[in-house]
DNA sequence: ATATTTTGTTAGATTATTCTAACAAATTTG
DNA sequence: CAAATTTGTTAGAATAATCTAACAAAATAT
């Protein structure tokens, strides 16, 4: 079994291969707050028990093995973080880090009688995809809020910034998953985009804020 | 904070003392399962943060604060092991494997939540009282079946073994808390006791499973 | 193509948790 | 009580996870 430690490793390095294409001894280091040599040294024992490749001064390669067990885990992470929104009455914001530390919980059974009382879900509550049993993603196509154009009417599926901060920002403006957007206009100078939603008539929102929204366009 | 290994250390002086009226080391060790030179420096580890006292060759003491650390713990593997029968639907065979490693998790409102769905529940799916959140136990001041005699009616409020083994023993009798039990009979020569509940007009039960069913005598 | 900066490695040390071996104190037995 | 047994201690070592300091390789900038 891996420990806490490791498996928090594989996560990370499961991330930064998802999100840069791929990770280095500094990204890995970084993301986990620890320094270089420890990252290196933790690398080198992920691939002493098959978990990732790695090469010197070449990017950390996790193996088929190292990704399921990643995808594993982050299935229990985002299996706890819904089960608190959905069943035990959380906000969206304030359940990543209970989670952080429920993933790491050894019993198949309570992450199966949670997924069997929410009924399957597929996705998170900030709309990020939940691994299936094999470790297996299905891949969401969403486009983000700022490749929208004026006229185009959409509702928010997911986001690809999940702070608790950027939570907080959304709840402050009644956004949240599904919410139905109109797009009425952009500025061509910021990048800005100008929106109406539930009551709201006129919104704007940042380019930030529009990158940070991931949107499924209605036909 | 004390670590996973720490807290477990702590949870098991307490339940030592509080069955034993005293900690030795090789108790500790042995319910611990780690050798006695491990249980002895981390003894002296526990005594620097004032958590426990310690004199060479004598008993081990939890100071205040240890105990209240130790009933605050408790208080979460209770807490888990109720919402897990309560509102996961697990049997009370299932629960503790799960709640021992719940009970390290950091995050009050988690547990606070569990207490609040629950309704504040002051026991768990064992009869054993819930500290509260100071660390104070209720005392229940129940009996064992031993102590009661032919003609005395009682209900199961909790028991003093809680491993799997017998509970999947008591469920495969049809026995569980609030169970009512008339007394019928008590053999001399081997303590056994003959009791009448639910369907049952005359169950069998030795002197261990009568030892291990605390009662509430009717009056 | 150098020089500078960033990134990565090695070596050596630290803390936490554990072990075994050897010995010593305390308790139990005859 | 003396012998035997149990309990507890010390010393020394191992593993996991971390650090800093020093150095080396790779990437970037002039
Ligand atoms: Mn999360
Ligand atoms: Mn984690
Ligand atoms: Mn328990
Ligand atoms: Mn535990």
């Amino acid at each position: 079994m891996a420990s806490i430690t490791e498996e928090n490793y594989l996560k990370a390095l499961f991330n930064l291969s998802n999100n840069q294409g791929e990770a280095s001894i500094s990204d890995l280091a970084n993301q986990l707050g620890v320094s270089m040599p420890t990252a290196n040294s933790m690398v080198k024992t992920l691939q002493k028990q098959g978990l990732c490749k790695y090469e010197k001064y070449k990017p950390v390669i996790l193996t088929e093995q190292g990704k399921k067990a990643a995808a594993l885990i982050i299935r229990k992470h985002r299996l706890t973080e819904m089960f608190l929104v959905n069943k035990m009455g959380f906000g969206w914001e304030e359940v990543h880090e209970i989670a952080e530390q429920v993933e790491h919980i050894h019993a198949p059974k309570f992450f199966e009688r949670m997924d069997e009382m929410m009924g399957f879900p597929t996705v998170d509550p900030h709309g990020s995809p939940i691994p299936d049993k094999q470790g297996r993603i299905q891949e969401l196509h969403l486009k983000s809020l700022s490749e929208a154009v004026p006229g185009q009417e959409a509702v928010i599926a997911a986001l690809s910034d999940s702070s608790a901060e950027f939570l907080a920002y959304l709840n402050s403006r009644q956004l949240s998953l599904g919410t139905e957007l109109k797009i009425l206009s952009k500025e061509s100078f910021d990048q800005s985009m100008t929106v109406a939603y539930g009551e709201k008539e006129r919104e704007s929102l940042s380019q930030k804020v529009c990158e940070k929204l991931l949107i499924r366009i209605f036909d």
